[in-house]
DNA sequence: AGCACGCCGACT
DNA sequence: GTCGGCGTGCTC
């Protein structure tokens, strides 16, 4: 008899599939592709999903390890195909593991060996088995277990999640399933007559511009486009959203909506409620293992019309998939910051490509990236250029602190412009722009810099061994004790003396209220929205904050807004922290003010004639992005180069540089490298963490360098000695 | 990643 | 004597 084989992903950090043999009592016909299957791995039981059928026993492995399946789920969970093309496509392209990428596309409890038992597609029934007698039984009873019978006879096909909310417990349904009255049944073909759900009354005219946008969208439903909508803070975009998803639901098919982290707030959803009377599932961190599965399912049966979530939204098994949307494309948030370093804009992009549907992407500030690929004619480029209303928008002046003294970190024009705002009775908002860990350094004088000569790039400054390090050609010198132009003493890192800032407003200001809004004052839960509340009856009139409020939150009567560090991000190692900053710089000047009280942005520099802060403060954020990417351009760094960062950790010191710097050694046609060096944040954890950057001007040499790379890993004596990693197109280069 | 195996130090 | 510390090696 002739034998099958298949292969599987397996949830281990190893780059390839595992073949395993059907035992007798299971035909080759009853195995699919994406199927959970039970297979024994190693000394343990483990979930797999298959990847291919009927393969050939494999010439490089021995035949009598090959081991059997333990069995194969036919519980409706399988992996669409088009999905498990997409999860291999990004296996090959971030060089990840494929069994922990294939993870990503699965609920927790799916990834269990235990099939759940409330399958989420599953709705309760009555059974025609009721006797008059049995029912006044319960009626005298168990009233609320006859409640419930009665619900369900009137009312058939309600599921666990609806009757929960309902107010019913798992008893009353358990008791009345054993009396044989109820019964569990699956959803089958969930009805998609959506269109008639779609709100017209809501709907808002649309402006010349939106309109066009609108059916430039529209009228390519059936192929792949990508649309960039670059437009400022309340120039509609949420309005073009909405009528580019309604033609999408309307032809009954499902919208992907993805936001930032942070964006996914109660007002968002009931943004999307208020307009369509449809299904609309969310998928986000604060969702527990049985809400995922629901998205998941609803998502997968096609119970859902609209999925809302956040980056790992992208893997959600939508099967009637018409029209992606990515809110805020340039938000970091969108970039898994450990083990599968994916960006989920970028594969929602190669996932609309591969659907051939239309996607979205949104931002008043695009990344590099997308502003470049747009410029290029890859996307089509819309502009949102009018405002909706008659809002101003916020003028944003530069406050020079090179030459004139700081009281509490503040400068004297600066106190003098808050005092004026509050003695209006409105409200000022400081913010910190914290970023970096490994600093630039200059003279507290003279403002000199201390740069590298050979690439004529800042140096970084390592605390760890008080060495200022290249980022580029990784060249070290010591921290001069004194300023080579000026011979001042005060040499140290940039954007230093605003870390009381709190206290000291509050000493300064001690007639007013001051709160602090971050990651630490809001970590208990609904703690943020209470601090929100508050600051909106004007309880608070000073804010102090960081990132959290670029994003989400609009304060009307914050007329002035404060931000105090950004010089780090001018000579930042990270070529990214400039437009970051300007990013925020927008974001946050769109969030103050209003039609009636316009806002005003002060930005404390020791550098006012920066050209790159000159050019966004007098020509906006597209001309500054123009302007910096020719920077980029000159020096082939992303959106113009690809780049790819190897991160090597041990519990030793010397074994990440050694690794690395074998690593570095290979030949690596078309390519740069740079490193080994520390990372700039050296030791975590009481781990010694090393970088190694490579960087080619065509994706296939990157791409050709990595293969090679990992080749040779596995033969590198040090490499069982450390904890590797490969992170494609990186954001982050700290840590 | 798990998990077992194995080889050293401090315990009733 | 042996309990458990974590280094090392293997997984179709």
């Amino acid at each position: 008899m002739q034998e099958h084989f298949i292969q599987v992903a397996i949830p281990v950090p190893m780059r390839q599939l595992f073949t395993y043999k059907l035992p007798k009592n299971i035909a080759l016909a009853d195995i699919n592709i994406g199927q959970r299957v039970i297979v024994p791995f190693s000394h343990r039981t483990v979930v797999a999903i298959v990847i291919s059928t009927n393969q050939q026993l494999p010439g490089e492995i021995n035949a009598n390890k090959i081991k059997p399946i333990i069995s194969v789920n036919h519980d409706k969970t399988q992996l669409p195909s088009s999905l498990l093309s997409l999860l291999s496509l990004c296996a090959n392209y971030y060089q990840h593991p494929i069994g922990e990428v294939v993870q990503k596309a699965l609920p927790a409890l799916l990834r269990k060996i235990e099939t759940p038992n409330t399958l989420p597609n599953m709705q309760w029934l009555t059974t025609n088995d009721a006797n008059e007698d049995e029912l006044a039984k319960i009626a005298k009873k168990a009233p609320k277990q006859h409640q419930l019978y009665q619900l369900l006879l009137k009312q058939s096909g309600l599921s666990w999640s609806e009757l929960r909310t309902l107010g019913y417990s798992k008893a009353q349904l358990t008791a009345l399933e054993q009396k044989h009255l109820i019964k569990q049944e699956e959803v089958v073909n969930p009805i998609y007559n959506w269109h008639e759900g779609l709100n017209q009354a809501d709907k808002l005219s649309l402006s010349t511009e939106q309109a066009i946008i609108v059916s430039a969208i529209t009228n390519t439903m059936d192929s792949f486009a990508c649309h960039l909508i670059d437009g400022v803070t309340g120039s509609g975009k949420t309005e073009v959203y909405l009528q580019a998803m309604e033609h999408t639901i309307a032809n009954n098919q499902q919208v992907l909506v993805l936001v930032p982290e942070i964006g996914l707030t109660p007002q968002t959803l009931s943004r999307f409620e208020l307009r369509f009377n449809v299904p609309i599932f969310l998928h986000h961190s604060g969702l527990n293992d049985t809400e995922r599965l629901i998205t998941w399912q609803q998502a997968h049966q096609g119970g859902a019309a609209i999925v809302i979530g956040t980056r790992s939204a992208v893997f959600s098994p939508l099967q009637r998939l018409g029209l992606i949307i990515i809110d805020e494309e340039h938000d970091s948030s969108f970039k898994q910051q450990d083990s599968f370093r994916y960006h989920a804009r970028d594969i929602a992009i190669l996932r609309a490509r591969q659907q051939n549907i239309p996607i979205v992407l949104g931002t008043a500030t695009p990344s590099f990236e997308t502003l470049h690929n747009a410029l290029e004619k890859k996307y089509q480029h819309h502009k949102l250029t009018q405002r909706a209303g008659n809002s101003i928008k916020s003028k944003i002046h530069l406050i020079d602190i090179a030459n004139q003294p700081l009281t509490f970190g503040l400068a004297k024009p600066v106190i003098e412009k808050i005092n004026q705002t509050l003695s209006r009775k409105e409200q000022v908002l400081v913010f910190l722009n914290r970023r970096g860990f490994a600093p630039a350094i200059n003279c507290q004088e003279c403002h000199w810099l201390a740069q590298c000569l050979r690439c004529n790039k800042p140096y970084t400054f390592h605390k760890g061994q008080g060495l200022l390090i290249c980022h580029h050609c990784a060249g070290q010198k010591r921290l001069p004790a004194q300023c080579p132009d000026c011979g001042s003493v005060r040499v140290s890192p940039i954007g230093q003396g605003t870390e009381q800032i709190e206290q000291h407003l509050q000493q300064k200001f001690e007639q007013y209220s001051v709160i602090r809004i971050d990651r630490d004052s809001t970590r208990r839960k609904g703690e943020l929205a209470k601090i929100l509340k508050q600051v909106m009856n004007k309880e608070h009139q000073i804010l102090v904050g960081t990132q959290m409020l670029a994003k989400g939150h609009h304060f009307p009567d914050v007329t002035l807004v404060v931000m105090l560090d950004i010089d780090g991000a001018l000579f930042s190692y990270d070529f990214r922290a400039a437009e970051h900053m300007a990013q925020l710089l927008i974001q946050v000047a769109g969030r103050a003010g209003r039609a009636s009280k316009p806002g005003k942005v002060l930005v404390q520099t020791q550098y006012p004639q920066h050209p790159l802060l000159q050019d966004l403060v007098h020509n906006g954020y597209r001309h500054f992005a123009k302007q910096a990417m020719l920077e980029r351009q000159y020096a082939g760094l992303p959106p113009f180069g690809y780049q790819a960062l190897i991160r090597a950790e041990a519990n030793f010191p010397s074994y990440p540089e050694k690794f690395l710097r074998s690593i570095a050694s290979l030949h690596f046609a078309h390519c740069e490298v740079a490193g080994p060096m520390p990372a700039a944040m050296e030791k975590r954890a009481g781990k010694y963490r090393f970088h190694l950057l490579i960087q080619a001007k065509k994706r296939s040499y990157l791409h050709k360098a990595l293969t090679l790379l990992l080749e040779c890993a596995d033969n590198n004596e040090w490499s069982s000695k450390v904890r590797w990693s490969m992170d494609i197109d990186p954001l982050e280069l700290s840590w």
